[in-house]
DNA sequence: TACAATTCCTACTAACCTTATAGGGATTAT
DNA sequence: ATAATCCCTATAAGGTTAGTAGGAATTGTA
């Protein structure tokens, strides 16, 4: 796993939204604004929230983004995979991305890989955006 | 962290050596031919092994690599971030390459990053070539 | 000495990834 | 109508990955 600016920044628009107060859509330019993020950058990256579910939005005028569920049900380990790929430090130890690499053929090392994986990958999946709030 | 293939080739051809019987140098032309590694992209590599001196090389026929120290004593952190860089997930969190990065601003998330970083960073610290021959 | 096998060094390259920018279309509250 | 917003697609500069290519330097052996 290595973190762009893609998931970081993904991360930094989520955190705003989950902790703004106002009841109705948030607009990307506050956020953009706000956070001094290129807007036109996080509209593609927004988009990819809105399908995958993440976040809902709305156009026009008083429009912008919302969480589409609750905090507590967005896991780090989600967004990252969505964004950057895989959590494994090489595939071949990758349950979501899974394929052979040159490793594959070292059972031990590969074995210290898997633990890497399990680690990370239990850490992320177990901690939500409501617990980074 | 994510490795590359050339970590993963490094690997390869350091356990290549270290398991070797024969006394003196190994040949890359061997290594390559047995582990189906492409010769001229290692060659590179192993260069980059030998000026770091995990590696001792000898020209000429007759000649090949070997190891300069004892396997006990290379570690797989210091190998993967001599070709890959960081094991950190993000280089906000890294000790050897860090830098500032978005997230840098979200402590909470932070500290899931430093955690991670810290498990692989020791794991890795701890396995040497000769654990995983 | 000549030769063959090796490492050493540098340049180059195709394909892909990252990090955006650009321009316009569609929608909606006022 | 208008202004503000999201939606969609194209483009591109710069960096990274995974090599290939060609030759120089070195060394053991016949």
């Amino acid at each position: 796993m290595k973190l762009t600016t893609r998931s970081e920044y993904v991360f930094l628009a989520i955190l705003s939204i989950a902790r703004s107060k106002e009841k109705g859509y948030i607009p990307l330019s506050k956020i953009a604004r706000e956070q001094k993020l290129p807007m036109k950058y996080m509209e593609q990256l927004m988009q990819t929230l809105c399908r995958s579910g993440y976040l809902s939005s709305s156009r026009g005028k008083e429009g912008g983004y919302r969480l589409a569920k609750p905090a507590r049900k967005i896991t780090i380990a989600e967004i990252i995979r969505l964004f950057d790929g895989p959590l494994a430090p090489t595939e071949s130890v990758s349950t979501y991305f899974y394929r052979l690499t040159p490793l594959s053929r070292e059972k031990k090392l590969l074995g210290v890989m898997q633990e890497i994986r399990d680690y990370v990958s239990n850490a992320l999946e177990k901690t939500t955006i409501a617990d980074v709030l």
